[in-house]
DNA sequence: GATCTCTCTGCAAACCTTTGCAGTGAAGTA
DNA sequence: TACTTCACTGCAAAGGTTTGCAGAGAGATC
């Protein structure tokens, strides 16, 4: 039933490889015979068999997209950009879900191997070593985790724990809490990293609680313990925790901002319609899914697969494309954050706001843009 | 480089077709041989190439998910159980984002029907006639669309605009506008058509505003509308314009619930977030993301493909499961509904509060899971 | 008119797997 | 012992496409 090259070939009179060079190196035929082969294909409804077409060439023009949490509203935006972006350039897209998971990630990448051109791996919860191994079956390009040798795409959350921070120190806080996120995950350690050395510069004393999960519930679970831990402010691993935190302290009857200031970070749709509506460091979540996307296409283009023409002679593990691209964050000052204790008094050392870049947000108006800046 | 059966045919001293066999029909090959053959593959970390094997059998052991638009938060959750019920039976998931737009969604069935087994088609917005033309070419299952004929999984939005309405109506409201989704969408009619008799079984009187776009600003840009036309309660398309609804209401100073009561459709994760908490009809997204793939994967087993064994013997079109889910909704009453101008005053007809299923929402408390009925 | 060049097209192998059919040898039956 | 049955394995074709190679014909050059 299915129509194939064979039957375009009858009904136009040419040979099959006449009509797949029609379709794949168009330039080789005469322009008469390609209109009429192009026509036949039209009337007959002539979709090409992409199993086929991958089981020659070696290349499926299929990417694999592995997220730890579609649920997490964090991804979706990632997921719409990284799928618009591999469709413009005919590729197709599974995208799977790890439920936070390490094992799955791994069996993932293996079940998809085969049938990909190349996996984009968000923010992954497996070892670094397990994902140099993986890169090995199949190419790889990271989301949100840091490794050398292997194309990456990162946002500054350094940078941008560095501005909350500052922001916070600014409004004269000093007893900062930071509810940290899962364990494996980069994000969660450069956020503490960054933020431990602001809250240094600024004079403030920082306390970590966690490992958490990066949940609505895992910020509403951590409300008693900002209670108790005695602290003015707190940055969040990601929205969801804050705006669970917010829940949380909502009835435990502390008020935000007057008594305690929340920052979260990834700047979630839902973060403006919270009340207070969220103070947070933005990430460009879709431009890091388009990046991705390219720089997985581009790797692909440079390093020729199996097929005949294929290069057996390209050692294996050498990857030309190592380039990690970092992705600027950005504070959004909203409604969750307020004056601390020591307002108004003099702080040691540091500037009123810092030098980060800050932004109050206007109600409703469209993102800012986030530029890129690519590294090695 | 990469593996294949013949390798693993070598490293084992069998024959290709006994490797095969090893994987595909496992009690055809001898137990020793089994073993010996399973533990080289192991051993050279041998996979199945899917495209040689979808070539000969005509299955690709791949789904394609078809969606409105990925970041609308009610799809998430159906994305993610359809996604992992696949997985489960050892299918892949394609999933590709129209934005909301009829041609895409053709063309994306087009392009994915070479590759996958079957296409689930998620609130689609094309035409019937159109659909019906295209499940001729895959077999789809269609969620949150009636076709008679083919498969397809709806929640029962009726029945839950009819308690939002009966429950507003119980709360003294007469005058309740109703915020319209997008054009082409079947809940959007459904909620329509139901919640208009049922607003004339309760003697109130429904203003329909809209088509608007089913995202949050379509919500906001109506709020201006929905003060100038007088109502006391609002029914909304969904949860996001529902919230935007909100927005907009509190931009202009009027209070809910005192003022005017906002009901949404869904029940997504952050309906439980805004302030105030959304009245909402839970529609069970997961359960339907699950069944759908349940009804496609069924399908898929009843009718034979391509492949030799395959049969050009059955009819085009011959469907012989065309069963329709109808899946229960469930009215979750927060706090974005009060009391009307009418409140207490005897009303023709109507019970105090419908006989519909309704629900006090325990903050914070687990989702009860939606009960489901097969029809036909 | 012969030779060369160039453009276009056809031929056939190859990609990796599945599967109907046939063959082998051993065990069971008469 | 001769025959049947059975479990297992090998053979080879098939699936739809791409692509190196070679051939055909037309036009250009000498």
């Amino acid at each position: 039933m299915p129509v194939t090259i064979r039957d375009v070939a009858r009904a136009s009179g040419v040979h099959i490889s006449t009509v797949s060079r029609t379709f794949s190196a168009p330039h080789l035929v005469n322009p008469e015979t390609r209109v009429r082969v192009l026509a036949c294909a039209e009337d007959l409804g002539y979709r090409p068999n992409r199993a086929a077409r991958a089981l020659i060439t070696g290349r499926t023009h299929n990417i694999g997209l592995i997220i730890a949490d579609i649920a997490n509203p964090f991804f979706p935006p990632l997921i719409k950009a990284a799928e618009s972006q591999a469709r413009h350039r005919d590729y197709h897209v599974f995208v799977a879900d790890t439920n936070e998971d390490a094992a799955a990630e791994e069996e993932l990448v293996h079940a998809l191997a085969k049938q990909v051109d190349g996996v984009l791996l968000c923010s992954p919860r497996m070892s670094n070593s397990l994902i140099e191994q993986l890169s090995r079956e199949v190419p790889l390009v990271v989301v949100n985790r840091q490794l050398a040798g292997l194309p990456c795409v990162l946002m500054d959350v350094g940078q941008g724990a560095r501005s909350a921070i500052e922001h916070l120190a600014g409004l004269g806080h000093r007893e900062i809490a930071l509810l940290g996120g899962p364990r494996g995950s980069w994000t969660s350690r450069e956020i503490r990293r960054a933020a431990g050395a602001a809250a240094r510069t600024a004079g403030a004393e920082l306390t970590v609680l966690g490992p958490n999960p990066p949940t609505e519930h895992g910020g509403l679970a951590q409300a008693e313990q900002v209670r108790r831990a005695g602290v003015s402010a707190v940055l969040a691993y990601n929205d969801l925790m804050a705006i669970g935190l917010l829940e949380g302290l909502d009835a435990l009857g502390v008020a935000v901002p007057q008594e305690v200031s929340v920052v979260g970070v990834d700047d979630i749709s839902l973060s403006r319609l919270t009340r207070p509506k969220l103070t947070t460091v933005a990430t460009p979540t879709a431009a890091a899914g388009r990046t991705a996307v390219d720089m997985l296409l581009q790797q692909d283009t440079d390093l020729p697969r199996t097929g005949r023409a294929g290069g057996a002679a390209v050692a294996v593990g050498v990857r030309r494309t190592t380039a990690q691209v970092m992705l600027q964050t950005e504070l959004v000052i909203r409604d969750s954050t307020g004056p601390g204790p020591y307002a108004g008094r003099e702080r040691p050392g540091a500037t009123a706001a810092g030098p980060g870049p800050h932004r109050r947000a206007d109600p409703g108006g469209p993102r800012v843009a986030a530029g890129d800046v690519v590294a090695s």
